[in-house]
DNA sequence: TTGTCGGCGGAAGGCCGACAA
DNA sequence: TTGTCGGCCTTCCGCCGACAA
């Protein structure tokens, strides 16, 4: 999707969203005998994160062989914030009020020899798409905010109060952004079509057929349905 | 859902927004041993319409004993028009252009001694939800309009020039609203989690497992996408 | 007959500083 | 410091008849 450096700020990004208790681990995988393999995604509605999960079956019957994919440590340095959205921050009466903390560690740096100083900011989401925001430091007493182009972002995520807008930046002054939210989008699928029966049912003779005939298979592991498979 | 004269227009509404080729059979299912029973339904999100069909094992083996459930006959006579919409239609600078003919055929009388004459139509969609249109008869020359109400329905059903949009009057006065789309919406789960590989085969062990246990189980009809199952 | 347009009035969007919690 | 508000300007919505295809 994207060159190296970005890589390791979209992985830094699907952390943010997914939470802090919701890492995924990839070592004791092992302990199952299946190699692991695994991809972080996003769906395309609601931004809910979720992993991918490739498993193949393995006659390597050793534990603790140690895990070479895992080992490596993150080479650049995030800067990250997550606020949760106001009644103001989310109203399309005005734009989103950044807090001083968050500005200073976070946001590029402003030329403040100007009157009110203004920059553009682009940043991607965790689909890669571009998101523009002007961020302005003005008023009495002054203050960072970001106006426009805030509020298409505000109503293309379905954003509310409550929710929470997460922002990255990398060394290399690459910008992200994303969601997470205080109550989940109800997905229009998951009331109709696709019965939690036949899909648990699909994945244990997905698996079991795996097994039998040494061929991988994909699991999706969601952070807020874990208990569901 | 709804009292008794209301659910005719439901079925007749499934079957004006499936197309003419899409009826349901319920006969030769007979033939399979499963005796039948089905319901029709629509998709939350972009309201495609889809049959439920309940089917249970059956050790019946005479497939020409004819079905009581399909031979009773529509006790009232239906109104209905399907016009596929210009560009005109889902601008948002303007309403909907009703044709005469249609106008003529399905919409409730206007009082033609009034200067421009006006009345609120009342109609439900497939989930029962009541939409409100201004219809009136102004201009020069006269012409038949829905304004007021109008644009909220293009937009809550995402509808493009192209699309088709489906009205129905019942004997009673009841009305009914629908769309057909030109391009199916694509489902956000479609690419992601759900697999049409798990899908296939959790149906699969659904109906073995049904045959084996003799009990019933329930498979959707999506119009659009017959070939999947 | 009916699709599209210019005109226009009103509602909502959205940028601003003021102010108070 | 920062959430919310009134003020005000601009954009877009949406109802109208005109007009031509």
């Amino acid at each position: 999707m994207e060159d190296g450096a970005g890589d390791d700020l979209y992985q830094e990004l699907w952390r943010l969203c997914a939470g802090p208790l919701m890492d995924v681990p990839c070592v004791q995988d092992r302990v199952f005998h299946f190699p692991p393999g695994h991809i972080e995604l996003a769906e395309m509605e609601s931004d809910e994160v979720y992993a991918r999960i490739t498993l193949q079956p393995s006659s390597d019957t050793d534990p603790l062989d140690p895990n070479p994919i895992c080992s490596e440590k993150p080479k650049q340095k995030f800067y990250s914030f997550i606020k949760t959205l106001s009644t103001s921050d989310t109203s399309t009466h005005g734009g989103f009020s950044v807090l001083r903390k968050h500005a200073n560690e976070c946001l590029p740096q402003l030329d403040m020899t100007m009157e009110n100083p203004t920059q553009e900011l682009v940043a991607k989401d965790i689909h890669g798409v571009e998101w523009k925001f002007k961020h302005i430091y003005r008023g009495h007493p002054k203050r960072h905010l970001l106006t426009t182009g805030w509020s298409s972002f505000v109503a293309a995520k379905k954003l509310v109060a409550g929710d929470s807008f997460v922002f990255l930046r990398g060394e290399n002054g690459q910008l992200r952004v994303g969601v997470r939210r205080l109550n989940p989008l109800q997905s229009p699928t998951s009331s109709s079509v696709v019965s939690t029966q036949n899909m648990r049912l699909g994945v244990i003779v997905t698996a079991s057929h795996s097994v039998m005939t040494n061929t991988m298979f994909v699991v999706c592991y969601k952070p807020r349905f874990v208990s569901i498979f």
